[in-house]
DNA sequence: CTGAAAGCGCTAACAT
DNA sequence: ATGTTAGCGCTTTCAG
């Protein structure tokens, strides 16, 4: 299994070739400073002769670092990975990892065993630190990290009392904004499709749908919400049923991208136009420049942003560890398509 | 860095504790035979007592393995990520590896720089094997990772004479059986809406388009056949490029699942009714009964198999490395609605 | 069945 | 600037 074959040399091997110490092709392959130009240079032609590559366990054994982080998946639907939020985040996070020389890794976490081997895996020092996203209300797993003293930051809280480090958008907020904004449009009739209510993000967008609303004198009718998975599918669903219950209904607020698209294509199978007769704004998950549909306007997650910050706070933690848990949130941006 | 805080027990504490030889601790954690069984239940008390984690770092040096594997995305565009077909993949390796104890983990590549970084990673042991998808023609990777004696395999190869291990599906037996199923049924003017030509998969694909038609005495034009990068959105300018061909066509094979449904929302903004008018048929890349479209037939993969298949290879690698490659290659399958 | 001892290949602190 | 040395924490013979 995996072992390395008998020929591998070693830094060991390096050294003598060279007619150097152990010490000095460490340095070398480390690009540590402290080593004669001449020296180096000898140093690399033994490596590049031998074919030396280092050996990483024995390196992170001896260092008590990987130089890798991993993100988890703890979504127990895959689909959810086939969403572009996802792989803008991914990417995002990819970005802000280059310059650091870490390595990123996903992990899929759905089964208990996986979870367990997981956190062995973890705890046993295979990544400096973990990065979460969509973790659910219930999930104990960002608290077992973070009590194994792992440099842990989570995209998105599981409540409104969150302790473990994460980033996340001002949901509320943004969902606030747009509803405020079809209101002085002149809609009235507004409803809302939420995402899967076990996720805080989810509860905080319709709250401030809600508060919107109230704000605005208007009462929030239950039968004006109506919730979906975040998929295009539900969406499609979730809107069919509320022109069913609320056939007058002028504005719709989505809770994500993909779900607004959902929506778009059970209004229109209805016969209703977008936007003169509904308007649609869904919570932005990549980019508005990715619509062909004509949605005018949308809420724009800082994405990149967020990313950016989870490695900040990863960094700052694993750099120096404190007993503090730190939360950024980040402004959501009411965009229309004009302006973008 | 990523420093386990101070306290954290060794195995070696733990013999202390259990009052036995490190030897015996070893065994136990590692589930071997030939312990007692009452010392086995003390030393497993003593673990608990202590909060034991073993060190992954220093078992894979002593033991040189890690008891992980990778999958690799080399995919440029993300995008690629968000599509069914790779999600189902991935589970299904998922679900084969957890059998066997490994690990599975995904590492992103897509520039230059995290090329190499995973290369070194991968000899430098971090992992005992390494899985690949959707590689295109000209990538070197797999062959790198070869020649470091690193099992290795891929789902797809990248050209028709492919050394590398591999397993595939039988894209030109698929395509072919598609186009003749479309000609039993009338259709003559059958266009094809490819796959990216840089991918081998996809010019199998239209070989076996070309052989259905060749074979049934009708040439094929070149004007029937479009490309597309497997996205909806590409199927769908690709459809409608083909109908301002040629309005004629009553037939369409497309390269994906999503490709296809690219390809109807075009057709039917053309005005066009499917299955009526024109019958398209996609390769499948989940499952058929998410299909909430009109298509009654598709060329099902076997991804679940495919994705066995690849762990199965792998794994004969790890136990008795030689010096073979292995390529397995599975039937695709022409599925209909109502035999679903 | 169990203990002792010899590494695994590297980093980092300490000499020089 | 460079060589030397002492571990890092585990697996795995080899004795007993």
């Amino acid at each position: 299994m995996g072992m390395r074959r008998p020929g591998t040399p070693t830094l060991e091997e390096v050294a003598a070739h060279a007619g150097v110490g152990r010490g000095t092709v460490s340095r070398v392959i480390n690009n540590a400073a402290g080593v004669k130009d001449s020296t180096r240079r000898i140093v690399q032609q033994s490596i590049e002769a031998l074919g030396y590559v280092p050996n990483l366990a024995a390196r992170s054994l001896a260092a008590r670092r990987t130089d890798a982080v991993t993100l988890v998946l703890t979504e127990p639907d895959w689909r959810q990975f086939a969403e572009p939020f996802f792989s803008e985040i991914v990417r995002s996070l990819g970005d802000a990892l280059a310059d650091t020389g870490m390595q990123l890794m996903l992990t899929l976490v759905h089964s208990d065993t996986e979870r367990k081997r997981f956190l062995e895996y973890a705890r046993g020092g295979r990544v400096d630190g973990v990065l979460l996203m969509s973790v659910h209300a219930g999930d104990r797993l960002p608290d077992m990290l973070a009590e194994a003293r792992l440099p842990t930051v989570m995209l998105g809280r599981r409540s409104g009392d969150e302790y473990v480090s994460y980033v996340d958008a001002d949901n509320v907020g943004g969902a606030r904004s747009a509803v405020s904004h079809l209101l002085s449009r002149g809609r009235r009739t507004i409803a809302t499709i939420t995402g899967p209510l076990d996720l805080y993000a989810a509860q905080c967008r319709l709250r401030g749908y809600q508060d919107a609303l109230t704000s605005a004198g208007l009462s929030s009718v239950e039968s004006l919400v109506a919730e979906s998975d975040f998929t295009e599918d539900s969406g499609r669903r979730a809107m069919a049923e509320l022109l069913e219950r609320h056939p007058e209904i002028d504005g719709v607020l989505a809770a994500s991208d993909t779900t607004a698209a959902g929506a778009l294509q059970a209004l229109r199978a209805a016969g209703r136009r977008v936007p003169e007769d509904v308007s649609v704004i869904g919570f932005d998950d990549f980019a508005l420049a990715q619509h062909t549909e004509p949605r005018l306007t949308t809420v724009r997650q800082p994405l990149e942003e967020m990313g950016r910050a989870m490695i900040r706070l990863l960094l700052e933690d694993m750099e120096e560890p404190s007993m503090a848990y730190r939360h950024v949130i980040l402004r959501t941006q009411l965009v229309t398509r004009d302006s973008a």
